[in-house]
DNA sequence: CCAATTACGAAACTGGAGTTGCGTAATTGC
DNA sequence: GCAATTACGCAACTCCAGTTTCGTAATTGG
């Protein structure tokens, strides 16, 4: 059952990937070199390239580590259950602006992520389909929701979740605005009790 | 009152912009080649180099060319205004992402211009500055439309035009799908309407 | 043992961003 | 006219991502 060739040396991802890491966090993307990371890991620059073909996808792989599998809680209060996801997403974001290198208000490593799933189809499709996934968990949590009648029966579950998460990146990406509990409650609350006066 | 040397060709600037757009929107924003744009103007490096510092700032100052200067429509209905807003919004979205060369779903070009604002402390500075100045008005919107009792007293306008412009943005660079005049109707009236059951 | 296959290391190479040094051109202030 | 100042072109240069070539090592199947 083993493939035919010589077997790679599985102890070179992990060594790999843990001084990409350290690079990242230390000096930025930018600074990120895989000729020092080959040296540092004392292996060739193929071998690195044989398991990672550009530097995005060394960096979103460093970076993909980062994220915890964020287990999603439904206690049967939807308001409560939303803040908290909406907690773990903007940890997330956090933890990956921190790759940044620079300091202050900027997106960090958010912003490369996300040109390097424009850069490359594969990229692309895969973090798409992680996203995906959140989407479909989230989705069933405010969905079960509706049908216990704490929303609305007419609901667009898709929009609330993308205004709910949309705002998040954004104020990490554009306005470079920090994310806590706090403005997780405050969006909540916005996009469950609307805006408008018909109450 | 004319600095002191020798004055800068105006001509370049025009010219050096034209042929930069025609090779982003042909190639992409990998495709562009400063030595290539270079040649093609029938200039030096050089000269490229002391008008834009990088790359990115050439690209940056190539996009910032197609985004129309968003007039905002006060009618009086908020609903027709944000949707109005929105479709604005998303027009100069999916003209940046027309710009990313790969077919597709992809953020094109409106992923490496987040990328560049978060390698360069000035372009972040920058686009920080514009979306602040978008903000203000939509936000002065909202309030006027609190004001004369179209929207809740305690509304959050804050997290409300987050709610709507993350959206968009996060469908462009995140799940890549295409917003429409139909998205932006949907968002409008799960942000204004709301989600829970109490009305 | 032997052939096929895949991994690895080393080194040279390509291509593009960004820099540097230098000679020359255009302008202002005097 | 002349000095100071800034723009320009040209060419060589550095740095880094990514590629290519080739010799060698480890493994499977027969």
């Amino acid at each position: 059952m083993a493939p035919r060739g010589r077997p790679r040396d599985t102890q070179v991802d992990e060594r790999v990937l843990r001084i990409a890491a350290a690079l990242i966090f230390e000096r930025g993307y930018a600074g990120l070199s895989i000729d020092e990371v080959a040296e540092q890991a004392g292996v060739a620059k193929t071998t690195l390239y044989r398991r990672w073909s550009t530097k995005d996808h060394l960096a979103v792989a460093v970076v993909a580590r980062l994220q915890a599998d964020d287990e999603i809680t439904d206690t049967g209060d939807i308001r409560a259950d939303l803040v908290d996801y909406m907690e773990k997403i903007a940890a997330g974001l956090n933890r990956m602006r921190a790759a940044g290198g620079r300091e202050g208000p900027s997106a960090g490593a958010v912003g490369e992520l996300v040109a390097a799933a424009a850069r490359h189809e594969d990229i692309g499709r895969l973090t798409r389909e992680q996203y995906a996934t959140r989407n479909t968990i989230a989705l069933a949590l405010i969905e079960r929701a509706r049908v216990r009648g704490e929303l609305r029966a007419d609901l667009d579950a898709e929009a609330l979740f993308d205004q709910l998460a949309g705002a998040l990146y954004y104020r990490v990406m554009i306005t470079g605005a920090p994310i806590d509990r706090a403005y997780a409650e405050r969006l909540v609350s916005s996009a469950l009790e609307g805006s408008l006066t018909c109450h």
